[in-house]
This record gives C-alpha cells, sequence and structure tokens, in this order.
DNA sequence: TGACTAATATTGTAAGACAATTTTACAATA
DNA sequence: TATTGTAAAATTGTCTTACAATATTAGTCA
C-alpha cells in the first residue's frame, strides 16, 4: 500500500494500542480477544496480531488457551496478593537503594507529583489520581540504579491495574494514600533507605488492604459475569 | 489413527529447543539467529519461529533489533550485577517464607540433592552441578507460596545461566556453595525465617562475587568467540 | 427434555510474496 | 593503497492466502 517511512514497527503500535486498551479497562478480564476482530480494527495483519498477543501473555495481561485463543488475563485474589507481596519487597528495596541516589530536582519534581496527585483527590478525579501516583513513583524507579527491579514493577503494576483504579476510588483511600506518599518523601529528603524502605512497605500493605477490601464486594460483577458451564462427564 | 492426545503446539517446542539451546550455550551470546535458518534447522514455518523468538525476547533471552533481526543476548557487568541483586532481594524472600511452610519430606529432598551435588563437586562434573543446585532451590521456590516470585527468579536464573556456570567451575567456589547451601538448608531445619533469608542473600552475595571474578579474565572466551562469517548458507 | 451429530467459527501452522532496510561486494577516485 | 560511493544480496517486517485441528454452536432425533 502507500505506507510513509515510518520508524515504529507497526507490531510495536499493536502491543501499545493492545496493552493501553486492558489497562483502561476497554477490555473486560476474562474477555475473549478474537484474533480476525483485532485485524480488523486495527487495520493489521494476522501474523501481526499474534506476534503482539505473544508478547503481552509473556507480560501476563492475556492469557492464551490452545485453541481458545487470546483472552484478557483475569485475576484473583490469590494471585493479586502474590503480587502485592512481591510489589512490597522490590519496591521498597527500590526506595532504599534511590534515598541514596536522590537529587534535589527530583525530590522537588516528586513533592510537585504528590501536589497534584493531592488536587485530584480534592476534585475527586480518580483516573489523575493514577496518572499522578504513577508520576511519583516512577521518579524512584527511573533513578534507583536497578533496571532489572525497575521492569519487574511496571509489569506488576500493570497486572494490577485495575486493583488500583478500584481501590483509589475508595472512600478516605486516596487521602490515606497520600500521607503515606508524604512519608515516603520525607524519608527521602532524610536520606534515610530504611525509612523509606519501611514508608514503601506500609503503603503497599495498605494498598493491598484497600484492595483486598474490593473483592470482597464485586457482588454486581460477579453476578453478571458468571458463566453457566454445562455438566460434562469427559473432563 | 486419531492420537491428537495433547497435541504440544509446535510454537512451544520451539520456544523449548530455542531455550535450551541458548542456555546450554550452544549459541553464543550475541549471535544472531536467522530466521530462516532457524525455519529450515527446526523444520517449522517462519511465522512459528518469529512468534517463539518474540516470547523468548520478553524473558530477555534474545534481543530483536528492528530489521537487524534477533540475537542471542549478551549481558555485561553492570546487567549481570543488577540481576544478582534482584535475585538476592527475591530468593531471601523465597526462603523467609518457605521456612514456615517446608516438610519433612522436601528438607530432605533438598539434603538427597545437596549431597548429589557434593557428588558431583568430588566427580568434578560442572554440569551436574548446576542441575543439581538448581533442584536444591527449585523445592524451596515451588513450595514458598508465591508464584509471582518463584516465576521472576527463574526468569532471572536464565538470563545468568551461563554465568553460573563460569563462576562454578572456578576453583574452590563449588566447595564453598556446598558450604552455603549447607547453612541455608539449616535454617530451614531449624524454621528460622530470617536465618534462611540470610543464608541464601549470603549465598547470593558469593555467588554474585564469584561472577565478578570471571568478568575480568573472559580473555580466552572473547578471543575464541570472534568468528569469521560464513559466505552463504550451505545446502 | 436430553443426548448425539453436523455445521460453523476460530485457532495453529505453513507457504509465498514484496517492500524496507541493513549488510556486503565491488568499483571508482584521489 | 586507502577511502568512498554505489550496486547487489541478504534479511527482516508485513500482508495474503490456505488448510488442518480443535472448539463452539446449532440442529436433529429419540
Amino acid at each position: 500500500m502507500q505506507v510513509s517511512h515510518v520508524a515504529a514497527p507497526v507490531r510495536t503500535q499493536i502491543i501499545s494500542n493492545l496493552r493501553n486498551a486492558i489497562l483502561q479497562g476497554h477490555f473486560q478480564p476474562g474477555q475473549k480477544l478474537v484474533e480476525a476482530d483485532l485485524c480488523e480494527r486495527l487495520g493489521v495483519s494476522r501474523p501481526s496480531v499474534r506476534e503482539a498477543l505473544r508478547q503481552l501473555e509473556a507480560e501476563k495481561l492475556v492469557v492464551i488457551t490452545p485453541f481458545r485463543g487470546p483472552a484478557v488475563a483475569k485475576i484473583g485474589w490469590e494471585e493479586a496478593s502474590e503480587i502485592y507481596e512481591a510489589r512490597s519487597l522490590l519496591e521498597g528495596h527500590a526506595a532504599y537503594l534511590y534515598a541514596r541516589r536522590s537529587t534535589a530536582e527530583e525530590l522537588a519534581g516528586m513533592k510537585a507529583a504528590l501536589a497534584r496527585f493531592q488536587e485530584a483527590v480534592l476534585r475527586g478525579d480518580v483516573g489523575a489520581r493514577l496518572t499522578h501516583t504513577s508520576e511519583f513513583y516512577s521518579i524512584i524507579l527511573e533513578n534507583c540504579g536497578n533496571a532489572v527491579i525497575r521492569e519487574f514493577l511496571g509489569v506488576l503494576h500493570a497486572r494490577i491495574n485495575f486493583l488500583r483504579a478500584r481501590s483509589m476510588s475508595r472512600v478516605g483511600r486516596a487521602k490515606e494514600s497520600a500521607a503515606e506518599m508524604k512519608r515516603i518523601l520525607d524519608a527521602l529528603r532524610a536520606r534515610s533507605p530504611d525509612k523509606a524502605r519501611q514508608a514503601c512497605v506500609d503503603h503497599v500493605k495498605r494498598a493491598c488492604e484497600a484492595a483486598k477490601a474490593t473483592f470482597s464486594q464485586p457482588a454486581a460483577k460477579a453476578l453478571a459475569a458468571a458463566p453457566k458451564r454445562k455438566p460434562t462427564r469427559k473432563r
């Protein structure tokens, strides 16, 4: 066709598109992703879509069952709990590392992100809360000096993204969260690695508890999403 | 005859084949993986190979540069160091978790694996050392109760596999390693989470130091690894 | 109604084609 | 000789088509 000089491979864009769509909740967890549909919607070929889906599968955002095709990953409390545990460990360590490396500039950036977060809390803007929380954290992660930990945390954050959104919209959680972030920032300002780690661990622990609470009353969703199974004998 | 029990997807086998080939050093780090060659060698189509390569790319065993194709990931000390740090953190925590959950049966299995390891040390069998070390560790990882941490560690181990082989063949390292593993096992027997974590962290730290040493004198390898390109593929 | 079977949809894999790009080979020039 | 510019070859990125294997759905029959 009349394609221009592209720098970014089509595949890359597909991956970004799908990942964003999943993270922003345009696809429901468990929803089937029919390859042909994705091709049509994105205007690309099936091999390209399949390669992109493989990548997302590796990131655990998509689950592919043989001959049943890809579906948006569905996450239960069991798994979420494990993710929060790993996140606590890694995020705490990232803060620990970063406490010794922070610059005044970066700390100012974190302060600004926190201010924007607090403003979003007052405004009641749930989406902005997540954005600014990410800004706040990304400064730590980008500069903690360990790319392996950073990437792992990126994957973990993506997997529990919808939980973060759910828990962040709980009454009172956002304000709590702001206070916890403030503690992290204070520990970093004091250049105290241990306090920074502890503050992070506490923050994740609280976030985990808030998320757990959202698992208790997902009644409406759960009922609506409950599929009826035909009893099969050969299983 | 319809003998299609499970019919493991071709793609899965390709992934296993390539991963094993890389881990066992049949491909040198940095070596280009020409798609057409892989197709011919494995007897499969290009789309299948490409999907498999995407997966391995996500595992960081393969690096794919646009229009230059896939190559076996090459790892420098910088990155290796970060991996050891993350590994220390995660492995220590896995042991911490496992200390409360270990069963007599499993501990016996670890003791047996350690014995086989020690025997391999006496025999001078480097390959067997790695195998039995993995056996030892996998008991912890499989039963630590956190699949997320387990999988992360699996990926990390794969990425530094060749380093483990190199450092394990250093004089004295294997015997040291056995002593460290013994300490881990003792801590687990004592059901002491903190001691188990510490023993693991120490073990990884030592392994890291041993690996670092191999980065100082990689002269022989480096020279041998500079190949002349073959003009065409033979038929 | 319920179980069995046929029809349909979807995925897994292969093969071929072609443009975009990199790499190599080679020739021309200083 | 060394360097540089260009043509040829190799390789990848992407699309299209095709078909077999499997899952899902619909329909039929007792």
